[in-house]
DNA sequence: GTTAGCTAGTGTAAAAATTACACAAAGCCA
DNA sequence: TGGCTTTGTGTAATTTTTACACTAGCTAAC
């Protein structure tokens, strides 16, 4: 260093959009904020980037540090470098993305995070700095990303059934799936393993469960796959029947 | 400023990947460096971020400051931050990328260039930087574009003839196309309005020329229109037959 | 002015993918 | 045993995609 102190230098952060999925409903991880500004208030994992660090390894660090994860693959999304997105001073921040399970981590913020905690992204409030942006950009990357890779996988439990997997597309698609088109499509694909077993403490028949082929998933891949999921819109005539009563 | 004098800071630029069309090639916008590191080597258009100034605002200043080009849109792409990218310091880079039609343009390197010029994708030679990484990278973002939106247009000339076109999707995909199912789809989507004029000054049949209904666009756009381009890789047998002689 | 050479322009049939749609089966619980 | 709830399944109509070959129209060379 020392040949660019001439040069113009901005303070430079990651932030990180966690999404999980939970009783039907998709989740975003959030912190706390315990310094300032924005004090209190909910905001996504985000902090400094070291001089010494790569940008992807700021990621993971930061996203450890404020809430105890770690070892999840984290994917870039967008630079946000308005001039007065941070009160202090130009800021400029990298935006990452991740989908993880739930229930395979424990959440634990540390101390510049007041707290860390899963909120439904449909019902998020206003958050610290320009993060309603970053998230809503993030969210309609994970849109993109759910039609061209089975991503739902990485959201579930190992075990899970699939009305599971449809309800959780339905909720990142923000839209309603035909359950047979859906289960048509899913298992031509051929990356379920039907498990030969069944949900337990079901108060009606209890669904098949199915794990997901990574090692066939990998293979396609390499393959160059794509995977498409387009489907209408259903019912929206009579939905409105329902309005009018 | 000042709050975050003690914060880690790093130096700041963008990069512009800027394509172009032209005798039925893809082209890149390049500068011959007159700085240090990289003296005189080809590198992609990026200089520094003012600390006053947006991202994109940045990336459509340097641009115009280091090519002449102005009036552009520039969409972001992906930033870039491994720890030793630049050999002088951390800097870390956002790239932008744009498409132009090269007839409308007039290069005029500024004085931080010593060159400017538009060289073939398809053949470039190692760039100054990580920017082959750069350019990569927004070749796969080209490609990934060229199938959901008509970006086609945005690289020909105002007056075209569907041969061209083709011959563009066909250089940004890298594969061939079937006339007559390409010419289907591209119709089918009624964007295109037919002038009534043919080439002129060809040695043979001359072709229909056809402009872009850029208001018809306008309007799908906001509609969530899609556009699909899929078409498998063709004669890939009959090819072989060739090498075998 | 005839012809050779070149590219433009066109249709159709087969295959594949997508869509819309309704009811019996299986388990739990009262 | 019957009622409740969710699971699980097939088919026909439509749309989209694909593969494929010859005539039309112009120039240039003879």
């Amino acid at each position: 260093m020392g040949h660019f102190d001439n040069f113009f230098k901005s303070a430079f952060t990651v932030d990180n959009v966690i999404f999980g999925f939970d009783e039907g409903d998709l989740k975003v991880l959030l912190i706390r904020r315990g310094e300032e500004p924005y004090h209190g208030k909910w905001a996504l994992p985000g902090y400094f980037v070291y001089p010494n660090e790569d940008l992807d390894d700021a990621a993971i660090r930061v996203l450890e540090e404020l809430t105890g994860i770690n070892n999840v693959y984290l994917e870039q999304v967008q630079t946000f470098g308005a001039v007065n997105r941070h009160a202090f001073g130009r800021v400029i921040t990298v935006a990452y993305f991740s989908l993880i399970k739930i229930s395979n981590y424990t959440i634990q913020p540390a101390s510049i995070a007041l707290q860390a905690q899963w909120h439904s992204v449909a019902t998020v409030s206003p958050l610290a700095f320009d993060h309603d942006e970053i998230l809503h950009a993030c969210f309609m990357r994970l849109k993109w990303l759910v039609r061209s890779r089975p991503v739902g996988f990485e959201l579930l439990p190992p075990k899970f059934t699939l009305t599971e997997l449809q309800h959780l597309y339905e909720a990142i698609l923000e839209t309603e799936l035909d359950k047979r088109n859906f289960r048509k499509k899913i298992l031509s694909m051929d990356l379920l393993i039907d498990l030969n077993e069944t949900q337990e403490g079901v108060a009606h028949r209890p669904a098949k469960l199915y794990k997901f082929d990574q090692k066939k998933y990998q293979e396609l891949l390499k393959e160059g796959f794509s995977f498409e999921l387009k489907e209408s819109r259903k019912k929206e005539v009579k939905k409105r029947s329902n309005n009018s009563v």
